[in-house]
DNA sequence: TTGTATGCGTTATCAT
DNA sequence: ATGATAACGCATACAA
């Protein structure tokens, strides 16, 4: 059943059902409430392709997520997701989640621009050097970054954690406790963000006088047995660090395991303090937590991304919006003076 | 740019410039080469809604994920997301994420089955007495469920894995060990996928003359909280139970912490046996795996419910197609003889 | 308040 | 091998 139809079966024509199931104002009340009834009991449903061709709206955000040498869809992107697709589903508009080898990104980019079948799309996880952002300024589809790049960031909009601050805050606590040798267990740093909270450590590495060791400084993949990994090789070193900072609760658990096995108590033996995107299945909360940790809702950050892009979308000429949200600090039982301190 | 100003620009009818974009064999090569020249020049993008109107397909398929208690978007599936997508990706195929309140969910799939903007679905996580199926059937919208309903599984396609089988034999590993009071950290059983792991479980212990002890039975959201809880409890019951079932591998690490908490070492202590589905984040694997295992790729099930949905569109007399996948028994380090056996 | 005519950008049908 | 014309199903400017 299609509008004309309907409209035949009403005895109208298709303009006046339109404008009443539309919510026009012009059109009666009795008149609407017939073609409201009609509608409902037909089952009619305008068709999808023929209202966006007509309007030239889409009503549909892309997530485009390269599944490359680090796979995207991991449980940070799945908790940012949630958060942002349940905005998306209230405000009616559809979410697109196109899984891409990297190589075909830009020419998904560009399709997505020119052949109107999306509003706008969210960047995600940005990379040092990354040229997505200038391509779709180029293109000028509307965007909203989730992160940030290294530099030039005032001519798009974005929503990025201030990675820096809270990496130089938690290797200050540590170094205030009295810890001399702080392990890093990072991401993958080519990912700007991780980049950022690796210098935030360094400078207060610095700042304190300590100096680098490459030796316990890692970066790969945010999973559990990378935590693992690291703390084996870290834990057989002469002079093992006392403390550690890990990018994720994921390869926390991991360095727990670690830990664990080599007869040692974590919060004990050995500090840790991790950066906590409070992922949904794996809570550090109660009344004292597992970890201490800089926590900041990546899930609250899918919500506010989706909101940023759809307001952009409706208002155009809004200029851009920028956010750096500081992640709170929350002193948990995974860390302690040095044993020997 | 449109095909008709392409058409204008190449001084052609938009009806030849069409055919040779779309690969028409009636056109010259010699037109069909300046065609694609000058689209590619121009940057032409055919519009996706009227490219899918004239068509009548859509191109997409949707995966309504309901927002309710238990959340949905988990690691589990987003890891299933990711296979699936990348099969859409590669065929062609858009993939809409919805995520909705369960109040909406019928409103959403009879919208699907009646406005054309996705030619299929994918049913997740069927419940006890789910209503979803039977709406779709009556709706006539292309569907294939990852799990099945507890009966009545001909009249519809599936792929499910033979969670019964698996819970029955992981059992009986334990019980041909010596252990008499193995403890279940299940899923919501609500869940018909939850519902069979405990019928096998349930099988094992009465076929070895076992009692049942609902002390030591647990169901609800399969995190990393659940497992540490369950263990809390358990380990200071009279006669503690000296393995425990896990139902994925996100309580079983909460599981390990509780145990080290104790004072003791799982996999001597305690053993465990942990649903795996090779979760990309939380790999147990290497020679020896961590955990002693019923192994079964979500990643591999989420590409295939995929590539089922896709020929069912394709070739919608096809008839129905069933899948049930065998859990892979994995020995790792985990399990052991009880301590006084 | 309702209807007519036209456009949205393709693909499909039928000529030539 | 190419073109004119009619769908596809809706929205909207303009008329009545």
């Amino acid at each position: 059943m299609n509008l004309k139809q309907l409209a035949d079966h009403l005895k109208l024509s298709p303009t006046t059902v339109s404008r009443a199931l539309n919510g026009y104002p012009e059109v009666s009340e009795k008149t609407r409430n017939r073609v409201l009834a009609a509608a409902e009991a037909n089952h009619y449903h305008p068709s999808h392709h023929a209202t966006r061709l007509a309007k030239g709206k889409a009503h549909v955000i892309a997530h485009v997520v390269p599944l490359s040498v680090h796979t995207m869809i991991n449980p940070h992107f799945s908790d940012f997701i949630a958060g942002a697709g349940l905005t998306y589903a209230k405000a009616g508009y559809d979410m697109i989640l196109r899984v891409v080898m990297e190589s075909e990104e830009e020419a998904v980019y560009r399709s997505f621009a020119k052949d109107g079948r999306v509003d706008g799309v969210i960047v995600h996880g940005p990379r040092v050097g990354d040229t997505r952002i200038a391509l779709l300024q180029d293109l000028g589809l509307p965007f909203v970054v989730h992160g940030r790049t290294m530099a030039d960031d005032a001519d798009y909009s974005w929503l990025d954690v201030n990675n820096f601050r809270a990496f130089e805050r938690a290797t200050n606590f540590l170094l205030d406790l009295g810890h001399q040798k702080i392990a890093l267990v990072n991401g993958f740093e080519d990912m700007v963000f991780a980049a950022r909270r690796r210098d935030g450590y360094l400078k207060a590495l610095k700042d304190a006088g300590i100096p680098i060791d490459p030796e316990i400084m890692f970066s790969s993949e945010m999973v559990e047995p990378q935590g693992y990994q690291a703390l084996k090789k870290v834990l057989k070193q002469a002079k093992a660090p006392t403390a550690i900072l890990l990018s994720s609760i994921l390869p926390a658990l991991g360095a727990v395991r670690a830990i664990h096995e080599a007869g040692l108590v974590p919060g004990k033996d050995v500090s840790l303090v991790v950066f906590d995107d409070q992922l949904s299945f794996l809570q550090n909360s109660g009344d004292i937590p597992m970890f201490t940790s800089l926590r900041s809702s990546i899930h609250d950050a899918g919500t506010r991304v989706a909101e940023m892009l759809l307001s952009k979308i409706n208002q155009p000429d809004s200029g851009f919006c920028h956010e750096l949200w500081e992640a709170e600090f929350v002193l948990g039982s995974s860390t302690a003076r040095p044993p020997q301190a």
